[in-house]
DNA sequence: GCTTGACCTGGAGTCCGCTCCAGGTGGCAT
DNA sequence: ATGCCACCTGGAGCGGACTCCAGGTCAAGC
């Protein structure tokens, strides 16, 4: 008896992962995405692990890291397990940076807030 | 005794408000700033309420709206008081992005954190 | 009276991150 | 077996938001 394991065609992982095509072939053009397997007629098939690999890149992609940095973090982890130490300093940095988002956003929310108090007051 | 309404240069307001000179006018010439007056040679000189415009543009801008809708909010503004409750339901709708946008981040530091976390697991 | 530097203008150029296109192949449902 | 649709490739194009440039004008300090 074969294994099969679980394998995704494009239309899938654009399904499941909310990346449209052209991005994914983008991202795979430009080093972001591993060489991805293919079919005999040259089709993409997508592992699990692509899969997942792609939720982390939205997730960095969604909090604003600029594209070379994410090719900096998927350089570090194609080298192997030896940089997980500087990917977790990457990680950090980025992690405050996305804490100071959060602040920033704050703030300015309390400023439209007291923008439309103040239109409801002249009202 | 003359009163000296405070002005400012294009320096000023660049100082005050963190937009570059080339971003305050690019923003005159689209219609963000309405006309900014000037002085004898044709050089900007700025009011108190062209800072405390811009301040709102800042916060708009930092809090990602298109240039496309704050020149609306813009249009609104320049059209008179009877546009106040078009102006509230605009910024409420952008409040409920913001809202939005600060939920997602916070979302994706928990993801982010895990990820930290698992590095440091394996180390 | 001359240099320096802050300004001016219109328009071209840049950067980022996709997005679209033309022209072509392969495989599956009817 | 045929029609259709999901794919493929390389490369051009796009939208947003600036950013830079060349060439020119004034104003003031030395």
């Amino acid at each position: 008896m074969l294994f099969r394991v679980s394998v995704y065609t494009p239309a899938e992982v654009v399904e499941e992962t909310g990346f449209t095509l052209d991005t994914l072939r983008y991202y795979e053009k430009i080093g972001l995405l591993e060489r991805v397997e293919r079919n005999a007629a040259g089709q993409r098939r997508f592992t699990e692990q692509d899969i997942g690999w792609l939720g982390m890149l939205r997730c960095l992609r969604d909090t604003g890291m600029p594209i070379a940095q994410m090719l900096r973090f998927a350089e570090l982890t194609r080298a192997g397990d030896h940089t997980i130490p500087d990917r977790i300093k990457l990680l950090e940095e980025h992690d405050r940076r996305v804490e100071g988002q959060i602040d920033n956003l704050q703030e300015r929310k309390r400023y439209i807030r007291n923008k439309i108090s103040y239109y409801r007051s002249v009202l």
